[in-house]
RNA sequence: GGGUUCUUAGCUCAGUUGGCUAGAGCGUCUGCUUGACGUGCAGAAGGUCAUAGGUUCGAGUCCUAUAGAACCCA
């Protein structure tokens, strides 16, 4: 967009042409790297790395554009921004992808090394975990590309490892034999947070039981007919008079044939199913508690893949739990020991990873203690030292942690940071250090590897990768995430850092709001309502959908998306470049300097300049509040409004019959404030602004929009006066498009117009006449209503347009009718509160003024339209 | 079952410590090839702020209850 060409300025703009440009050039310039300087203020963010296995989506643009809005504006700002990019390895997520693959291979996990294992998983990362952030550049992000870091770097692998060591060595990491969440699809325990439910439609079994030595039977309701294998009890709530004379018999288990005893405990419910109920500790939660309670045994019935083992009758071994219950329910049929069948719905916990039923499995496994780790977080954010937005997470947030517990952090998959634990082969003894032990040969290792949240909890702290780094990056400003990790991630990267560091990893917290489709569903992969980014940036250009999905965000709301929104964002950065085409256009026979001069400076001048002072003003306040689509809303209204539809229309006056000299100052500052627009919009719309930025003056090689300050507020240009005499003639002029429209007069047609009033000056006559089309406009402070004229009443001034002969009196009639109506009923809403004695004696005395003035206006108003009304008769 | 949030124009949402003549975008209707832009310009219609009480001089805003919706935890 250059001066020279104007005619080559396409008539619409096309991110097309300009996006990747501008991309690789702030990529060639190293715009957006960052170092250690001691005479600037940091301010840094650290990105959620995305999984490996992870492609972009809808809702990463939402999480990134909110990310590079504030690294950006802090940038300008003259902080020391620092964003850092990053990726996790994501254990359990990439061991299914990369065993999947392997198996189309056809080469199996177990017959493979765990080194030649990992050497896949590492071929995967090379291959596909860069794939999210070659897409994310398309976004525009304008993080640091020499900071990029991934959880399984040397330095960080070794950082979770002396994470562990240390809280081992303060017992706040311990092994354990415990009933845990088992994902059977990838045979690994997995933690309380990775655990979903489900509502799903099944079946309640009663199944008799025979009493030994007696004809009567106990009969027990389950959802899970396969681990009446595993039984080894029958429980009764001490209240149940049904069964009290069966207290401390024994029941013959059918199929097994064991001998369980009958008890009564607590827990149980006497509403639930017969009231007894059968116990599998090895299988149930609450069973293991009896169990543990009543000394029951525990019987294990399943494989890693739970399918049945050996402790079933043979004809059961080596079937899928679920070929299993089939084959349990039939054979209870065929011994008449099935008693009836109800369709039943119960919650089932799935796991989040494989989405199938988890499996509680007692198992060895490594937890992390919680209670004490938790209290200094939860102070951190009931204190105020980190901030939630908004605001109400903090309740989820207090209550999670004061109710938190252990952490099972073991896994059992290869991929990941393999817990630092060796066994003696021969003594047992255990040993935890960073370092293997000496005298390796005599040692063997721990398989597992730690939960992947487990790593990415030091993530604040440790890509800063020397203590020269942290000292001056961390603790970083903001954190921008979704809600959905809270507890996974949000709350355990507090955890870690008030633990190893006593400080907070960050001081506030924006969670995201989740993007849906325009029914409101999450947005997924199965559902197929998810559009893909990069087809949207084609389609619409970066800048217009990270636009219009700030637009669209409020803080703390869902946010229904749909491509067709797009729109917003296109068409806003389509208005900004016809703008910039209107001036370029301008400066094609005149010199300008592009400086915001004093020259020739009139009230419209001085309107605009106090508008976008105000602008700079909210615009920051909005942004610092988090109340992102609210900068949003005010910067689409400034340069769509104030700036285009009234400003670029006043100038018009004065580019199209003032002197050149007139005209150079007149140019040279509306392009010098259009140019400072561009910076507030800069944030949002990073490249239409960079491309009209560049081809706006002469700029030296390197240099960016993205680096120059950003505008200041400076109240001192400010100016009530001229905004007030500026809207004076926009409600005169919209008055009088008002009677045009409404009395259907045709554009072609110039009308003549009549004013009453005392206030106006001969600059503000001109703009209106050069705005509307007016043949004769003439002003007096009295006259006469014209016979046959149309009327409008505004502040401080009477419009009559003559119509004789286009005037049709019933419309407008209706029209002064209608605004009748409309003032009578406000000002009644006034006079009833200046009327009443409580409001007078008791609100405040500019409150009060208020309302005395819009009674005089509306007064003053009503008595003009009823005389207007009256000569219409 | 416990917790959090929401209910304002046809749709999606603003409305900050109570002072409102309740706003915006989209959609709808009318007119417009006006020398930046039809991805545009101008004008218009459209709301008893979920319901019922209460506090107050004054309630979309605060309190209580009810109804409905969403999410999180068990």
């Amino acid at each position: 967009m250059s001066s020279k060409n104007f005619y080559e300025i396409p008539k619409t703009y096309n991110p097309k042409d300009v996006e990747d440009k501008w991309y690789q050039y702030w990529y060639e310039h190293n715009l957006y790297h960052s170092e250690i300087d001691e005479n600037k203020e940091p301010y840094t963010i650290v990105i959620p790395p995305p999984n490996i296995t992870g492609i972009l989506h809808i809702g990463h643009i939402l999480n990134n554009t909110l990310q590079d809005i504030y690294i950006r504006f802090k940038r300008m700002k003259g902080f020391n921004a620092c964003w850092i990019p990053g990726i996790d390895h994501a254990s359990i997520a990439t061991e299914a992808k990369v065993v999947a693959m392997l198996k189309e291979k056809g080469i199996s996990k177990d017959n493979i090394s765990r080194e030649d294992f990992l050497q896949h998983c590492y071929e995967w990362k090379e291959k596909y975990g860069g794939i999210i952030f070659k897409q994310l550049r398309k976004l525009g992000v304008s993080c640091d590309w020499q900071r990029e870091r991934f959880t399984m770097d040397i330095h960080y692998y070794r950082k979770v490892i002396e994470a562990f060591v240390k809280l081992y060595k303060e017992d706040l990491i311990y092994r354990g034999f415990r009933m845990v969440n088992w994902d059977p699809s990838s045979k690994s325990a997995i933690s309380d947070e990775e655990v979903f439910y489900k509502e799903v439609k099944g079946k309640l079994w009663y199944f008799k039981y025979p009493v030994k030595d007696s004809s009567e039977f106990v009969i027990v309701a389950t959802t899970r007919p396969e681990t009446m294998l595993g039984d080894t009890g029958i429980a009764v709530n001490p209240d149940d008079e049904r069964y009290k004379h069966l207290l401390g018999k024994t029941v013959i288990l059918p199929i097994v044939g064991r001998e369980i005893p009958l008890f009564a405990d607590e827990f149980v419910d006497k509403e639930f199913g017969t009231g007894a109920v059968k116990v599998t500790p090895a299988h149930d939660v609450n069973d293991y508690e009896m169990g543990l309670r009543h000394n029951l045994e525990m019987v294990n019935i399943f494989n890693e893949d739970a399918t049945s083992n050996g402790n079933v009758p043979k004809e059961f071994r080596d079937l899928d739990r679920f070929d299993l219950r089939y084959k349990v329910v039939v054979r209870m049929e065929e011994l008449g020991l099935l008693h009836k069948v109800e369709d039943y719905t119960n919650k089932v916990g799935y796991s989040q990873r494989g989405n199938v039923p988890i499996e509680p499995y007692l198992s060895e496994q490594w937890f992390m203690r919680m209670e004490k780790l938790a209290k200094p977080a939860l102070d951190a954010v009931l204190d105020g030292k980190v901030n939630f937005y908004p605001e109400h997470w903090v309740k989820t947030y207090e209550h999670w942690m004061a109710n938190i517990r252990d952490w099972c952090i073991s896994r059992q998959l290869w991929w990941g940071h393999r817990i630092p634990v060796w066994y003696n082969k021969k003594t047992d003894e255990l040993y935890c250090e960073v370092e293997p032990p000496a005298d390796i040969e005599n040692w063997y290792r721990d398989d597992d590897v730690l939960d992947t949240w487990a790593s990415s909890w030091l993530w604040a702290q440790d890509v800063f990768t020397t203590e020269k780094e942290q000292n001056y990056y961390y603790p970083t400003d903001l954190l921008v995430t979704a809600p959905d990790i809270i507890f996974f991630w949000v709350a355990r990267m507090i955890v870690a850092g008030m633990h190893f560091k006593n400080e907070i990893p960050f001081r506030d917290v924006y969670f995201t709001s989740t993007v849906r489709d325009t029914q409101g569903r999450k947005m997924s992969k199965s559902l197929g309502n998810s559009p893909d980014p990069l087809d949207l940036i084609d389609e619409y250009g970066a800048d217009a959908l990270r636009f219009t999905m700030i637009y669209i965000a409020p803080l703390g709301q869902d946010v229904l998306f749909s491509t067709d929104k797009c729109e917003i964002g296109r068409n806003f950065a389509n208005k900004i470049w016809n703008a910039g085409r209107f001036l370029m256009m301008n400066t094609q026979n005149i010199t300008v300097d592009k400086e915001l001069v004093d020259e020739h400076l009139d009230f419209t001048d001085r309107w605009i300049l106090s508008r976008f002072q105000k602008t700079i003003k909210q615009f920051t306040e909005a942004i610092d509040d988090y109340e992102i689509n609210n900068a949003a809303k005010i910067i689409y209204s400034y340069v769509w409004n104030d700036f285009c539809d009234w400003y670029v229309e006043f100038s018009k006056y004065r580019l199209y019959n003032a002197s050149d000299e007139v005209k150079s100052a007149v140019l040279s500052r509306a392009i010098a404030l259009f140019e400072e627009m561009l910076k507030l919009v800069h944030p949002f719309m990073p490249f239409i602004t960079e491309e009209i930025w560049q081809t706006l003056g002469d700029r030296k090689v390197g240099d960016s929009i993205s680096v120059q300050e950003f505008p200041q507020y400076y109240g001192i240009l400010v100016d009530d006066i001229s905004e007030n005499n500026v809207e004076f003639i926009q409600n005169i002029i919209t008055a009088i498009r008002n009677i045009r429209g409404e009395m259907n007069i045709p554009p072609s047609k110039t009308v003549n117009v009549f004013l009453k009033t005392d206030r106006i000056n001969d600059v503000q006559i001109k703009y209106i006449k050069s705005i509307v089309k007016i043949d004769e406009l003439k002003i007096a402070s009295k006259m006469q209503k014209p016979k046959a004229s149309a009327s409008a009443v505004v502040k401080d001034c009477d419009v009559f347009i003559p119509l004789e002969g286009l005037i049709d009196l019933n419309v407008e009639r209706s029209r002064i009718e209608k605004e009748i109506v409309r003032i009578s009923s406000s000002l009644e809403g006034v006079k009833k509160k200046l009327f009443n004695e409580g409001f007078v004696a008791k609100a405040p005395a500019e409150v009060i003024e208020r309302e005395r003035t819009k009674m005089n206006d509306w007064e003053k108003s009503l008595e003009k339209l009823k005389v207007i009304l009256e000569d219409l008769k």
